[in-house]
DNA sequence: ATGTCAGTTTGATATATATCAAAAACCGTG
DNA sequence: CACGGTTTTTGATATATATCAAACTGACAT
């Protein structure tokens, strides 16, 4: 784990980037991507463990993932550590330090990444141009408020295998929005990851894994995962007691 | 428990509003004011057990709580329900609707509530024009985010007695915050929706209060709570095992 | 190939919280 | 002011998950 140090990068258009319906909005025109893409920052590489940024960094932009698999988490005072979300291509990280104007996480790389920056202060002004792009941006952080606040009914009212299920689900779902397959993908993080992100011990996900391996609705092995009955583990996220 | 029906009242306007530092930005002019102030739409005046909105209902406005106390809940298809947050005044609501146009939680009054409804198409129109609306608009959007990440946090790595002091120490700011005593207040939420907010049982939260109480943490009757030690407080959110 | 180390699996046991149950306190209402 | 229903408290017990521990596996470096 150390301190990333910038590495710019090309810049490769959004135009023709695969990802454009997840940054941008559907309805600019070409010459409206072209004043977003004017205004983004160096891409950056990222190695495996290296940080995107820290709690406690000054804001200046968001970041879009390219490429990669990252971590975000808090922490407390104590040491213990939570990690609020895990994010891959598509995906946009920082929004929780628009508020403060300091990020309020770690963003840490689970493998390497390519990332693009969006600065943050362009982003605004630019938004009070293009409508779209101002609702897009809204819909954005409203979108990151409801999954934070499925989790939350998850971490607060689910067991530890429904939780796992639904850890499942939502990863097969991304993978699928993204042109993956929704049943067979590795897993970038580890047990321990895992249960810091869903309020359990490792051992725990490691015991729900093998239960959901012998009931027949997964087939795991380590890290390679194929989900084999989507409607049984969905039906086992709704299963109190 | 009934569907709320409007009340529709006289508009109070913000300009003298006590509330008006957490609704509005600080730094608008008189008459940018009077400009936001315009676009309002009516108060809405809520008895206890009405509902502002309803999980699936279309989504029009933010809602700002003038006076009085809410909740949002999420309901599973299994009929487990989660609280998501509580309300009061200068908070608010409906920031998780934006993305999908439909609102994803129920809004429940504990008690009576004045309600300002604030349309959401011209908040997005009106703040392209005053770029401190913008930002502001933006910081309640994230500081939501950071508040649900927080109470992930809550819920994933801490014990209940850190949960509940987590939740009191957060209720006595935000008392605080709006001219309120910080060490001595009225809950206006049950044990089971305590309970239900910090993924606990009714029955835990009581216990844990009880604790406080021998503790000389709290003094507590029922719903009448005396913050004693608010240092002691804090210290019990940080001792894990 | 061999050794090392981190990550994973599995087992035995401990513990925090849930569950079940009953009494007590509280609140609105007639 | 008494009544009935709801909420809260407290106790006894059950259970899901944590903790502790050890063996196993896979990845990587030598």
């Amino acid at each position: 784990m150390q301190q990333y140090v910038a590495h710019p990068q090309p810049k490769s258009p959004c135009s023709t980037c695969h990802l454009r319906e997840f940054c941008l909005p559907q309805d600019l025109s070409e010459s409206e991507v072209a004043r977003v893409e004017a205004l983004f920052g160096p891409r950056h590489a990222l190695k495996r463990g290296d940080f995107l940024f820290r709690s406690g960094d000054r804001f200046a932009a968001l970041y879009a993932v390219h490429t990669g698999f990252l971590k975000t988490q808090i922490l407390h005072e104590d040491g213990r550590e939570h990690i609020t979300g895990f994010q891959m291509a598509g995906d946009i990280i920082g929004m929780d330090a628009i508020n403060s104007a300091t990020h309020a996480c770690d963003a840490i790389a689970l493998e390497d990444c390519d990332i693009c920056e969006l600065p943050y202060e362009q982003l605004e002004t630019l938004s009070r141009e293009l409508p779209s792009l101002q609702r897009h941006l809204h819909r954005l952080m409203s979108r990151e408020i409801v999954r934070d606040q499925q989790v939350m009914m998850l971490l607060g009212s689910m067991r530890a295998e429904e939780r796992l299920a639904s850890f499942l689900l939502d990863l097969s779902e991304r993978f699928a929005a993204r042109g993956y397959s929704a049943s067979q993908f590795q897993l970038r993080m580890s047990r321990e990851e895992i249960g810091s992100h869903l309020g359990l011990k490792l051992e725990t996900v490691s015991r729900a894994f093998s239960h959901f391996q012998e009931g027949g609705l997964i087939d795991i092995h380590v890290r390679s995962v194929h989900l084999l009955d989507l409607n049984g583990l969905h039906d086992c996220m709704h299963r109190p007691r």
